[in-house]
DNA sequence: TGTACATCAGTGAACGCGCGTTCACTGATGTAC
DNA sequence: TGTACATCAGTGAACGCGCGTTCACTGATGTAC
């Protein structure tokens, strides 16, 4: 668990250590998938320095965990328009969000868990991250009713997407079901379900 | 926080304090909602005891913690039971199961997240009682399906359902999302894009 | 009916641990003269 | 070019706290004689 002592930095270099505690409490979120299991004490043991030396970087231990967060959130932000930037089609670009969503929940339990089952309030930067996030889904869920001449309102159906995918992610990611289907059966479903996916031939 | 000390049981009647315990414990889990938050002390302390007394009825806090999960599980089974019973209709039974499972969650959301989202592994006792509440959900989805002559294998459409039920009450029990939907209106939603509201009408 | 005593239902002090935070400090290094 | 010194990047000891668990104990109460 310890790390090996860490080399001091070279004078004017110190800031290197702020960067090294966020990556440290980034490993240790990935791993604990909660909060309170992140001492202060265990982040500064990963990144091989004295728990007194977070002080000369953070307020204290929340600001850490607080800043730690919102570095997540940025980097499944990230993730996310990575995964629609690969597409020009609203459909692709949907499945594309899709598939980053659940591929980093899947990949990276702790941290998604983080994000979104979280009970230590962390104050506004949660809320204004994912805030993003959604409004992105609302953007990618507009485009496919668009094409299909779907009058509904986008946001109130980005809530049924997202309340679906959260509970397939979080179902599958907590616990093993042993016969439980693939993800991607349950992502197909979800967009056949609830109307976004690509009309493949014409209906009745 | 901590309560008026206990009256001592009368001779021969240890074991009430059994039963007070893990009332205190399912107390904390409704609180706390996480189980690493609730400690032996806190639960000796909320029944009004030492921690030392304890150990006259449970091996440790663990076996204390595992019983208190076990009795959560039973209660919210018997309410979901609750819930279907009182219907006779498939779609009154399904919907009243359904109108149980986000009333237990919204009303205690501390007791669902230990259920659905604890991260201690407490054995099998939470698979087995899981599985007990998902094979009900299960024999009332194969009751809609056939009224509907819908073919589907029922035990994948109660995957879809259990996932997408989870996610909303997950997210809107979790955290407060001011602009969101009525939950009972996502169930509506849920019931119809699936495929088990009551046909109304003739379709085309 | 009276009393000695075993049992029951707990208590209280103590242990070693990890925690967040504070304080005074250390030792290397770049810089001013 | 040499050196004094301010600064930087940390360290180490200590604090009071709550934790799970152990141990020896206490005092009320029912029961056997």
């Amino acid at each position: 668990m310890t790390q090996a002592r860490r080399a001091r930095s070279r004078r004017g270099e110190g800031e290197q250590l702020r960067d090294d505690l966020l990556d440290a409490a980034a490993e240790l979120m990935a791993e604990k998938g909660e909060l309170d299991a992140i001492s202060l004490r265990s982040i500064a043991s990963r990144a091989g320095v004295s728990p007194t030396a977070v002080y000369r970087h953070f307020d204290d231990h929340l600001h850490l965990l607080r800043e730690a967060v919102e570095r997540c959130w940025s980097q499944f932000a990230a993730h996310l328009l990575e995964g629609v930037a690969a597409h020009d089609d609203p459909y692709d670009r949907l499945r594309g969000a899709g598939d980053a969503y659940v591929r980093f929940a899947m990949s990276e339990p702790g941290k998604y868990r983080v994000l979104f089952s979280n009970r230590i309030d962390l104050g506004m930067q949660r809320v204004m991250a994912g805030a993003v996030a959604f409004e992105l889904l609302v953007d990618l869920v507009a485009a496919v009713l668009r094409d299909r001449g779907d009058d509904r309102d986008p946001r109130f159906v980005a809530v049924l997407v997202h309340t679906w995918i959260h509970g397939i992610v979080d179902l599958c990611g907590n616990h093993e079901h042993a016969d439980w289907p693939e993800v991607a059966t349950l992502l197909d479903q979800l967009a056949e379900r609830i109307g976004l996916n690509r009309p493949v031939e014409d209906r009745c």
